[in-house]
DNA sequence: CGTGCGCTTGATAATGGTCAAGACGCGTGG
DNA sequence: CCACGCGTCTTGACCATTATCAAGCGCACG
């Protein structure tokens, strides 16, 4: 039986009010978290102008493919998406998830072909930014360069902490950073750090973190069984943080750090 | 019994040769496959000018350390260099291993600390390039950002290979890949494709591919006895390149694209 | 009220890790 | 030049984790 949790996810009312009226950096409610934060405000106008605002995707839609001409890197402003490779075996390899604020794309500048695909999870909307744009408004503003380049860093290192995880960790501890790290993008979001909504299902899990679905399935009940999380389907409660970090360790990709 | 293997590496007289001279972009013998390509001839002064060439590592000595503040990024001119983190368990974890014209250190623009630590294997020498000085430059020069931008976007798309790969390959598929990377960087160098000379311990290699030193080792025999390579301790020759690829699929790191 | 997909659970098997011992290779010092 | 010793690599035996195969459940959707 499936206990309803509180609402976790987005308010409906205010998604709709922010869809409705004409958007820019200057009104937009990520401004706080989002690009535009790092340039004086006198100069949000320039980035504006570039901006394509409001591009929405449906649910399982491609935001672009693997293989697709590299034109915009793209901001999520609500929804979530995930970005995966098809290995030459034909599988499907998860890279990430992407949620509110973060950026996606950037692994296509390297040869101007999109070097994964990216899926939407759920109903999403984004900013798109024509990168020949961003990159001559860079020129002009060392602040925007900059954060460019420390955009890309993170990811690297992100990388890097993925790269970790799989081939240290067992699964029980992969799982466990996945939730934290989840949590903390609640938390970075200002929803609840101990309410999980996850979009993406068990098989998306555990391709992302090396895994079979029975296997994050039964790593999710035994969690639970040690009194650690409380699973209700796609619902995740954290009952015991310490616990949960306890077994983590490592891997904090959602703890973004600019 | 050691065979020994005909020359694979670095003319030594080359080397000191190169050593000996005054070095600028302009007369170093990398020029070609280095950053200095992308700039118009009559610009290189101006990087050159910012660089700070040939500095010199002995092995086993680390270029910098994870947590050193950042100031600057390295080209790597001669020798081989690895880079690992250590995870929080205090196990080392091998992110890649770096060959001549390669860059390293961008992990740490993200916030001003290095991600990683950065380890000759062999003696090395490198070009130091202070980061403030290159993001100044950057600003003038166009296609200098754009070269960054494209670096490091490929750094990333480059992570995400070794993270199909961990989790989606088997052991030996994981260190063929290796193999023919290697194979692949040699090409690029103007070395032999077919011999190559491995720069970095067993449990270097396992601890970059998520293996055991001792499933490297069997890996390397069985591959011998399947009449793919021959092994002569750390000098490998490849005797069928096509049955590598058919077991290596996916996974190119050192085919680097720009 | 079915039908199907996604999730869970169980039984079994395989890949690779761990532990242990021995071989080899290299550098040091006699 | 050889003997020694240590570190690296290889090999073997055993074991653990997790994948795979198979079946059943439940929720969502038509």
């Amino acid at each position: 039986m499936t206990i309803q949790l509180a609402e976790v996810g987005e308010v409906p009312a205010l998604e709709q009010c922010i869809q409705a009226s004409k958007v820019s950096c200057s009104n937009c409610r990520l401004n706080s978290s989002c690009l535009p934060l790092v340039l004086e405000s006198d100069k949000i106008m320039y980035l504006d102008d570039i901006i394509q605002h409001h591009k929405s995707i449906q649910k399982n839609q491609h935001l672009y493919q693997e293989g697709d001409e590299f034109r915009s890197v793209y901001i999520l402003r609500t929804g979530a998406i995930k970005a995966y490779r098809t290995t030459d075996a034909g599988l499907e390899q998860v890279t990430g998830f992407y949620f509110p604020s973060e950026v996606l794309g950037m692994d296509g500048i390297c040869n101007n072909f999109h070097g994964s695909s990216a899926k939407s999870l759920e109903m999403a909307t984004v900013c798109q930014i024509p990168f020949t744009s961003l990159e001559k408004l860079s020129t002009k503003m060392p602040n925007l360069q900059h954060y460019f380049f420390q955009l890309m860093s993170r990811q690297i290192k992100e990388g890097q902490q993925l790269i970790t995880l799989l081939s240290k960790n067992s699964a029980e501890e992969r799982v466990a950073s996945l939730m934290l790290s989840l949590s903390a993008c609640n938390a970075r979001r200002k929803l609840s750090a101990t309410r999980i909504r996850l979009p993406m299902s068990r098989a998306d899990i555990g391709n992302y973190l090396g895994l079979s679905v029975e296997t994050v399935s039964r790593t999710f009940t035994h969690l639970q069984k040690m009194g650690i999380l409380r699973v209700y389907n796609k619902e995740i409660e954290v009952l015991d943080t310490a616990g949960l970090q306890n077994l983590a360790r490592e891997f904090k990709p959602y703890e973004k750090c600019g």
